[in-house]
DNA sequence: TATTTACAGGACCGGTTCGGTCCCTTATCG
DNA sequence: CGATAAGGGACCGAACCGGTCCTGTAAATA
């Protein structure tokens, strides 16, 4: 069901905390405990955030994170490129080769097609958009969205049989 | 990085040969050569999506799978629904609940958008698009597509610490 | 009607990945 | 110099996924 990893989620949750709070560096601790996240693995998140350039990072007492960039110019795919490594659906989006079968294969090209769709779509939010502490704790079903809820399953369907 | 698994990435395959193929019923052993792909993973995917209704079945001998519409009315997000579920990038986007601090989440209203770019931008690719035999094994490199290739890695880097 | 063909459904297994945790080192502030 | 906080790496258990096999059932043909 094209899912994201949950620590992608984790992360993308904790930029959008540190998008909303001040100016300073906050620390991992203060992070975790404000988003009710595990601090080590929000621990884990932020060093790597930070090692992909989204964040500076400050050491010792007082030290701790900030948005390397204001939240208007960082979008949702440099932040799952950060966590996941780039957007590729299929692994023949990465790898040159990668398939045995490359050669004869007629669905390679489209996919590529479909690949930069989704990209394109993610790119036009940004962390901003995320950050934006209108609708606080409202939850929205889903068809109020005009999402696609006609006969949703919820289960993969391959483990049927 | 919001990867597909393999067996959809299969599936799609599949539909997409079946899509260039005559009209007749065709066997999963004569598609599973034709498309190279092992006969036991071929043999699963045909059943599901027939049971999800993107193809039917006739048993016997003489049987095989068709397309049960035409392939310009398949989308891609119906095939990825009917191989994995519907397309829901995190749990909360899914099951009312599922998430224990939803009342308390800033970030899930936005991510239903995101969820519904992601939805829109693939509604718009139909499996006719995938089968066009125009360029058939013509690699294609990301970059002449307009894909933005810049700073690729290739590795999830979470993993890296 | 007997036989062959081919789909239907379920059970099973091994490997990889992922989420989660802990340790030690390094740098900065007071 | 001591307390604080990030940096980096190793590690483990559990869940998921890809892949395989076996048995049952329906249809067509001779």
């Amino acid at each position: 069901m094209i899912r994201l990893g949950r620590l992608t989620d984790y992360g993308i949750v904790l930029m959008a905390h540190l998008a909303g709070a001040g100016a300073g560096p906050h620390a991992a601790r203060d992070i975790a405990a404000e988003t009710q996240l595990p601090l080590p693995a929000v621990s884990k998140l932020l060093k790597a955030l930070a090692r992909e350039g989204l964040l500076t990072s400050s050491r010792g007492a007082k030290g701790g994170y900030q948005l390397a960039r204001p939240a208007e110019q960082i979008t949702v795919p440099e932040m799952i490129a950060a966590l996941e490594g780039p957007i590729a659906l299929t692994d023949c989006n990465l790898h040159e080769g990668a398939c045995s079968q490359e050669p004869r294969c007629h669905v390679r090209t489209p996919w590529q097609r479909i690949n930069r769709a989704v990209h394109d779509a993610l790119s036009r939010i940004r962390l901003a958009d995320l950050a934006a502490q209108g609708a606080l704790g409202r939850i929205v079903p889903l068809v109020s969205l005009g999402v696609d809820t006609t006969g949703i399953d919820t289960r993969p369907h391959l483990t049927k049989g």
